[in-house]
DNA sequence: CGCCGAGTTGAACTGAATCAAGAAACGTGG
DNA sequence: CCACGTTTCTTGATTCAGTTCAACTCGGCG
């Protein structure tokens, strides 16, 4: 629980009060390994912080899975789209391995937001920061080639080369496993 | 100037005290056709609105011009990312037509968001809302061949078939002029 | 009338996808 | 702890969509 206030202060400083409401909004829950805490076509009315285990995020369009994200422990884990807009969701939520994870739903958000200015100051400062995380994908994706965003991941010594298989990898840099394995191969 | 307002409640109901000082905030400003709203290497401090003209919002790659946006009368224009993490923008904003805007800059908007919890909602929802543009045009460029994304600005009647170059459209597409021309060929 | 930028068209090139086959790693049960 | 079967990763040959480079047309405007 500690670990999510930390993962507050970085942008607000909450009083114990606003704490202490928040708090109680959080529920605990377990995912086992390859169980969904999303799935396609449910509408995702929460948001949850990742105590422990890790998910993917990934779309199925034309038959074939697309990973869009992954999410470990200190994330938040939440189709932020479907969350935002209340339409149903064309993404699955995933677990990678058995995950511990603290739920918030709209609704208690909501009331959070009436309640706590800092909290309404939290939900800006987070969207704005969200926004600026797909932002710079998709400039990974309008500017780079995929032999430029695998060398992001390698620059930037990413989780995901040590603890992803290769193949989601590959799809989550929006190429096939094959390509992938051919842009290791080369140098 | 009540374009703004209307603009605004889409999201929030502003009090006539909050509108007035929201409205003692902002500055007008012309900017001549070709003339630049923003350079790269500038800091983005303003959020304007456009109360007339056009700009589009491009950045320089190997050498070429890469338009990421167009922005019309009613819209709001920034460098988002910029704005948000203070940084030097790496994109242009040029008028494609003389244009009249309403400027506020970072420091009197965040007066008013510690004044205002209203207005503090109306960031997050602005945030939120901005969140969700990026987010599909992401999805047009990891799901959709150029082809399926001129189809989808056709099918949405797009203004910007109407209003704006060829060639300025295929680079927004992320595609070559030549390509687009043959898209449209074909069929 | 002639120029110039925008748009079109053609031919050759390129990087990733596809299809296919094989090699390596993994874990599960005997 | 080994053997087997499945999943993951690699490698090769071919195809395909978009790029590149180049030439040419069109339309507006001096």
């Amino acid at each position: 629980m500690e670990a999510l206030r930390t993962y507050f202060n970085q942008f607000v400083q909450l009083s114990d009060a606003e704490w202490d409401d928040f708090k109680a909004c959080m529920s605990k829950e377990t995912v086992p390994k390859k169980g969904l805490l999303l799935e396609e076509g449910e509408k995702c009315n929460f948001i949850a912080f990742i105590q422990e285990g890790a998910f993917r995020f990934y779309t199925v369009k034309k038959g074939e899975e697309s990973i869009t994200a992954f999410f470990f422990a200190g994330d938040f884990v939440t189709n932020y789209r479907s969350f935002l807009t209340n339409k149903p969701s064309n993404h699955y939520i995933e677990a990678l391995q058995d995950a511990v994870i603290l739920k918030i739903n709209l609704q208690q958000l909501q009331q959070l937001y009436n309640k706590h200015k800092t909290i309404e100051r939290l939900g800006r400062l987070i969207a704005e920061n969200l926004y600026l995380v797909v932002a710079n994908r998709l400039d990974a994706f309008m500017f780079e080639t995929p032999t430029e965003r695998y060398e992001q991941l390698v620059k930037r010594g990413s989780k995901l080369l040590s603890e992803i298989p290769q193949y989601m990898v590959a799809s989550y840099l929006g190429i096939k496993p094959e390509t992938l394995s051919r842009i290791r191969a080369r140098k």
